[in-house]
DNA sequence: GGAACATATGGAAGCGTTTCGATGCCTGGA
DNA sequence: TCCAGGCATCGAAACGCTTCCATATGTTCC
């Protein structure tokens, strides 16, 4: 009847067993609707128990047993970008959905940092790896993983034997790039994300020019940068440096077309007047950026749900790619 | 000589040290440094099988044992604000460079879901949790969390027992708000988050109060609101809406700073000299807002620096609060 | 040359679970 | 009355690691 517990003691499986006059295996089965049935009354004593001495199973020594943590592993090059932030929400949401955790790494957009979380995440043994990658696709394929499945996201270079679960940077590419040409823009730029890979061209200058070729139009000029906010803006500097800047611009990245928005603004120009954006990720803060802009939205929940799905897939992993559609959401940085 | 490894086969430090010819006590010593010497000839043999058979630690296995996980926790009520997300990344930095990881969790800034976290994090036996918590001070200290230590941030109601590390929020808002003062404004609002528990002042309103009283000035009008770009936008044009509004906004973070500028914006006002703003936090997104923020900055590695200290110390946990100092970033938002 | 001592290594217990056989009891049918 | 068959429960092994304690060498000093 008193209820026990020393102050920050821990109570084991053992302490509620004992408590409640059984062996520890009945207190497994009741705890996991386990494999053996429990006599009511007998299963409503171990809850008793449960309940009096607060015990809280300890899921590291699960874990061991089972072989699993029921955890799960993300890297991504950049955890404070809000795009990346909200999908590894997304995901960490959906995983709690199904008993599991998410652990978050940051590799930095550096490859040597994204080997060393790829190492930790699997002497965490983590369920799978949830991988947005720096590095190039062969790399990855070589990497020692202990047989712990991953799944890559926001990549579109196929890997052999790994699944891809990616938007289709490509095609959101071109319908943004041809929301601005619908504008009668003729001179469009494009801001791109510098990559650890230099050899590998971003899908997203695929689909810009894709959608330049298709309307006839000349090549505009494509800035490389950083993947942030400063480098946007300062790509876009030089981008009005020009002698004949762009009427428009694409921004692969929300980030970078904030920092866009503000070199252009400096420039005094007006935005969509004098030079109209197009942004790519439709994050939040997209929607609150002045002018707000007008932004592919790559499709997060479904991301979120089919990266789950691979992951926690019993089958042998299929080591396809699944390009997921973008969705165009018209605001005002683009003339509308 | 010939490299074994069987696929996804699972190789154990038993596989590593009938490899070597040693028992796995050696392969322990040889790994772990300690706490036994190991002759150098063995330990080569050692190191080389470990190499020879890929064989990396169980990290689940070392937990159950050693009785940490090298786990920390971290519960915010939002990951995608900035804010929490640069912090987040901060502090999971500067513990992966004491060798933990950080599980991140999301309360939705929801009392419920915030239990739930706690639940899941003290159930995976994590060694602390750092809390940026929603709840009421009573509460946090009555949660069952099987001694495991926490730290809380992001607070200022002390709680017996339990260390707090924070923002000087009250001193940061006072700075802010009197630069606004220095610049000559006379009627000064208010955008303060709103709290699941709304008995609490929020500190930041307490400081610009103060502020204001200082400075003989009459009280501005303050609007409560979500912490969210949204909300900072719906309460902005609360205020321009007002019979008179007021000349200057500060806004208790940079989320609703942001959603302010749109507001201003959107009703044709011109930023700073219509209406100027300050905000708090100083986010990457403050800097590029149009117009750039001038911002009261939370000292993020500062915190981080503290927080993991706390959790980590072993020492009787001292349940003092610290709290840390700001800085003002002077930017346009605010005249200057 | 033998005892006392370092030094290097091995054996085994223990961490908190899960789950597979094994055991004991009770019921009902012959 | 006896036995087969079910049901409820238990005992113990296993998961991969750390570390204490014991043992087996080789060394040094009288």
């Amino acid at each position: 009847m008193a209820s026990m517990q020393i102050g920050s003691g821990k109570v084991t499986r053992t302490d509620v067993a004992r408590y409640a006059g059984v062996s520890t295996a009945v207190v497994s089965y009741v705890i996991n609707g386990g494999p053996k049935p429990v006599a009511a009354a007998t299963a409503e004593r171990v809850r008793e128990a449960i309940r009096a001495l607060q015990y809280q199973p300890n899921a590291t020594a699960r874990a061991l047993t089972m072989g699993s943590a029921r955890l799960l592993g993300i890297i991504v090059p950049d955890s404070t970008n809000p795009y990346f932030a909200e999908l590894t929400d997304t995901i960490a949401q959906a995983a709690a959905a199904r008993g599991y955790a998410l652990l978050t790494a940051n590799s930095r957009t550096d490859a040597e940092t994204e080997r060393q979380n790829t190492v930790n995440l699997v002497s965490r043994q983590v369920d799978a790896i949830i991988l947005a990658t720096v590095l190039p696709p062969s790399e990855v394929a070589a990497m020692q993983v202990q047989g712990i499945r991953r799944v890559l996201i926001d990549q579109s270079s196929i890997v052999h034997g790994i699944p891809i679960i990616s938007t289709d940077f490509e095609q959101g590419a071109t319908i943004g790039v041809k929301h601005l040409i619908g504008h009668g823009h003729q001179d469009i730029g494009i801001l791109v994300g510098r990559d650890i890979d230099p050899t590998r061209p971003d899908p997203r200058q695929n689909g810009w020019k894709k959608a330049l070729a298709d309307a006839g139009l000349p090549e505009g000029p494509a800035e490389l940068t950083d993947f942030t906010r400063q480098g946007g803006y300062e790509a876009t500097r030089r981008l009005l440096a020009l002698p004949k800047p762009p009427t428009a611009i694409f921004a692969s990245s929300d980030l970078l077309a904030v920092g866009a928005l503000r070199a252009i603004h400096e420039a005094n120009l007006s935005i969509p007047d004098d030079i109209a954006v197009v942004s790519f990720d439709g994050t939040s803060e997209s929607e609150f950026s002045w002018p707000q802009l007008t932004t592919v939205r790559q499709p997060i929940d479904r991301i979120a749900d089919r990266v789950l799905a691979a992951a926690l897939s019993t089958e042998e992993p299929a080591g396809g790619i699944e390009l997921l559609t973008t969705e165009l959401i018209v605001r005002r940085s683009c003339g509308c």
